[in-house]
DNA sequence: CAAAAAACATACTAACTAGTATTTTTTATA
DNA sequence: TATAAAAAATACTAGTTAGTATGTTTTTTG
């Protein structure tokens, strides 16, 4: 195989050991020594293409977290038809579509923030410009609607779009607590009410 | 100091720093020696009391970090008047008043939930107990406001109140990763709209 | 006041940690 | 095909970790 290429695939099996590690027991408990096992690698490996852990983890992030956030809760908001619905889709569908593992685990980004967000800056960055990058995308959506007079007009568009992050967010961990759903569907009802009432 | 006493006060001195530390720096990089280190006691004293690091981490979830939630969430929502001007008022005016250290770290338990309680099930059931504690509160008064005619009956009351203590977790991290306060406004603005809606 | 129990201190272990220094293997290129 | 550069392996360091074993001091109690 070409050099650059197989350069390019370590740093791509690194990085999806390292996500699935992170993700799994978290960031601090994640040894370098623990991802280079899980890829069959060793630890020259590692620090010859990362400065770091802290590099890494920002790459993680900005990589894999910010790509599964995109595929699940941002490109949908880009689809055609009402918006609302769109929303509501997005916002319960996504969560009902988790596996097991994913609901006792949580969310990928959300545990980031609350594990590591206040230790350092560059982990705030990376974490920032998702949340932003999600925000911004609702409230296209929500524009949207207005324009086309499904959403109603009086509501602040980022109101709306953080108060819908936070709480999806907030109940991610919240299930990590519960051995059933019961809980998702609470706020699964929450949710509706929520929207219903941006009706036009 | 008679005994006893004594031996209380060591524990309730070793649950103080512990919820500092693990506050500031997170509960896994928060070493016993580190603990020991701020109440100018040793190794030693902290093994007598607590049989390991587990036990003192439900400790300090459910003393410190149930009492936090209980001062701050809970109690105000007993108060007497109108159920939705309280609920508003705790879930926005406890936002505002909280120190820059508090805006920046976050909120302890969700800063547990999202480290933590996927790995051991006696951090959930602690951690477990105070949000089902919460959402009785809020569910309390939802049902109280009911009754007086201010809140609108044909909301399920478990799903205000989750949907509520999502957000308010939700944003408790987000706000981590910014520098000022504007985002909290927007989880304010957003509060307000879907508590007015609730209206009777 | 002596013996026993409680409370704490000291010294240690074995495992794990991030990161470095050095060597070997693989690949590209002249 | 020889040489250089890239990629990875090996071996190491110095510090940290939870937990233990064994002391010493303090307090209680008979």
């Amino acid at each position: 195989m070409e050099q650059k290429q197989k350069s390019e695939l370590t740093k791509q099996v690194i990085l999806n050991e390292s996500f699935k590690l992170f993700y799994r027991n978290g960031f601090k408990t994640t040894s370098i020594d623990k991802i280079m096992k899980a890829t069959n690698l060793t630890k020259g490996a590692f620090y010859y293409h990362y400065k770091n852990k802290k590099e890494l983890g920002v790459e993680v992030i900005s990589s894999k977290i910010q790509k599964r956030v995109y595929d699940g809760m941002i490109t949908p908001l880009y689809q055609d038809g009402n918006a609302l619905e769109i929303l509501e889709d997005t916002f319960s569908r996504r969560l009902k579509s988790f596996s097991l593992f994913d609901k006792q685990h949580g969310c990928p980004m959300n545990n980031f923030i609350n594990e590591i967000a206040d230790e350092e800056e560059a982990y705030q960055i990376a974490l920032k410009r998702i949340i932003e990058e999600w925000k911004a995308a609702l409230i296209h959506l929500i524009e949207r609607g207005k324009k086309e007079n499904t959403i109603n007009k009086k509501y602040a568009n980022n109101a709306i779009a953080i108060y819908l992050i936070s709480a999806f967010e907030g109940i991610r961990g919240i299930r990590k607590l519960y051995n059933d759903d019961d809980i998702l569907d609470d706020y699964i009802l929450g949710l509706q009410l929520y929207i219903d009432q941006l009706k036009a």
